[in-house]
DNA sequence: CTCTTTCATCGTAAAACTGCGATAATCTCC
DNA sequence: GGAGATTATCGCAGTTTTACGATGAAAGAG
């Protein structure tokens, strides 16, 4: 129950092109909410997991962080609310996937600054 | 007395390359701290003020924000912690530049993502 | 030297963040 | 139905952030 428990969840082709400015007070908002919710050590490793795809239910990401469940779960919230990552539930447990839209954003708006 | 105040401050060529590694956990704290430096809306205003070189000294940063002096003298100061700008006294003035290499460095942990 | 300008720093208050244990909610299995 | 597993939420401390006005410190003007 350790091998592909949830590798086949989140998997959407998602090539859209986000055509928002990429400057503006819109655009710095946007920037700083997004920054806002990876700045912090344990939120970056999260990130990173679900890149690599090493882990995907929250149990197992709490597995990988020195944190408790109750915050490891907060920090998957903080995620969420900020657009970066989407829950699917599965079950009892629930599988946490990246948005790669919001990511790309990201990643647009800092390459922009 | 409002152009060109001290547009000719900060002018490193700065070439240099960063060989340090884009992930593990010192890369996830460097990207943490670097993305809470940024991670409110006056500091990715500054920042691109700075980018543009629209304003420079702080007290034309100040009138650009809708902030108390001593509040963007704050930001500024956690955007200097951060190491993404450097203030270089000018007078009495203080005129503030780009860190260009910290801002690359910024870019690249996140195009890592 | 004194006054003004410019900026940083100091307090302070309100809000937000971080972490945890305890508890609730939901699903599966029996 | 109940028991166990998984996750979210609540409540609580301690810390940090954010904002401001007031005060200091340093440089230039007179």
């Amino acid at each position: 129950m350790k091998e592909g428990t949830a590798a086949d969840c989140c998997s959407a082709p998602d090539t859209a092109v986000d055509l928002r400015p990429i400057e503006g007070r819109e655009a710095d908002e946007e920037l700083a909410a997004l920054a806002k919710a990876i700045g912090h050590p344990a939120r970056v490793q999260i990130l990173r997991l679900l890149v690599r795809r090493t882990a995907c239910v929250c149990g197992d990401i709490v597995d990988e962080l020195p944190l408790a469940q109750s915050t490891v779960s907060q920090h998957l919230k903080v995620l969420k609310d900020a657009g970066l990552i989407r829950g699917e539930v599965d079950g009892p447990r629930v599988c946490y996937c990246l948005e790669p839209r919001v990511l790309r954003r990201l990643r647009a708006l800092v390459a922009g600054l």
